[in-house]
DNA sequence: ATGGGGGCCTGCCGGC
DNA sequence: TGCCGGCAGGCCCCCA
């Protein structure tokens, strides 16, 4: 499902069930996702409180007052749903497990938060909160785009020398970390690159502009509450509308969208994933 | 070190 | 109606 601005809207909507509440119980129906759990994962969730919900590029990490920081990621389809609506303002209920509900937090306010992942590409651990950031999936990821550190320089210092397409290295999460398909394709139709563009081979001047484009990109699909593709929901179960301003992603065959530009949407495939762009605006 | 490809899973959709 | 191939928002791992 998710790249940053869908990670950080499931943030905000666990935020308000999750934040200073204790989990009273927690259901953990089968022993791993993409990998195992972490030994006794349910036990040591138990009678926990969190303290804080925070995001690290597309995991969403959960300080618990026990000294360790729940990791979660919700790789391509996992979703976190929202029962049990403690304060009626979660219209959305499913009291109903489906299939796919692999673990299920039981607030002690009575809120119900189900992280439910068909393809199991997700993933959930525990670590010492201390150590968070050297947990293996965190300590190679890159700034991130929305911070400080992630700036002109950086970034055409970065792609200096490359030899990849630009669309691989602005995947590569130790360069920046959050980016996905979606948003690298939005992100080089608003920047005029083309996706096979070599990243060594751009500009300086071109390369420092695609960070405030970057940073843009991401605003606003956060702004929209992320990009609902398929069934995806947020964690209140509205859906995000920011695919209703895609310029190029998923939009083969039709015309680009910029004033006075004739062109129409292609789709290329980039080591095994598909690249939208239109050759007119983007070289 | 760097770049490219395979694999992990399930579900859905279009074509025959 | 059923089967099959292709596709999907991520990321690790292996190979050259």
């Amino acid at each position: 499902m998710p790249e940053l601005p869908e990670v950080e809207t499931v943030r905000r909507g666990l935020t308000p069930v999750m934040e200073g509440q204790v989990i009273a119980r927690a259901d953990v129906n089968r022993p791993d996702l993409r990998w195992p759990f972490p030994p006794d994962m349910a036990a040591r969730l138990t009678g926990v409180r969190v303290e804080r919900l925070r995001r690290r590029s597309k995991y969403i990490l959960a300080d618990l007052d026990r000294g360790e920081t729940l990791l979660i990621h919700l790789g391509m389809s996992g979703r976190m749903l929202i029962s049990g609506d403690p304060l009626g303002q979660f219209v959305h209920d499913h009291p109903a497990a489906q299939k796919h509900d692999h673990v299920v937090l039981h607030m002690a306010d009575g809120a119900r938060i189900t992280f439910n992942d068909p393809r199991r590409f997700g993933a959930m651990d525990l670590m010492p909160t201390a150590t968070a950031d050297a947990h293996p999936l965190l300590a190679n990821l890159g700034p991130e785009p929305l911070g400080n550190a992630f700036d002109g320089p950086y970034l055409a210092q970065r792609l200096k020398g490359r030899n990849t397409p630009i669309k691989a290295a602005l995947l590569d999460q130790r360069i920046v970390a959050g980016l996905g398909n979606i948003y690298v394709c939005e992100a080089l139709y608003r920047a005029g690159i083309a996706p096979r563009r070599k990243a060594g081979r751009i500009a300086r001047a071109r390369a420092e502009a695609l960070v405030p484009v970057i940073r843009d990109v991401l605003s606003d699909a956060i702004a929209a509450g992320g990009s609902s593709l398929r069934d995806y929901r947020q964690a209140d179960g509205e859906l995000g509308y920011f695919q209703h301003s895609f310029d190029v992603y998923g939009r083969e065959g039709q015309p680009c969208r910029r004033a006075g530009c004739d062109g129409t949407v292609r789709r290329i495939v980039q080591s095994g994933r598909s690249s939208f762009y239109c050759a007119q605006c983007q070289r």
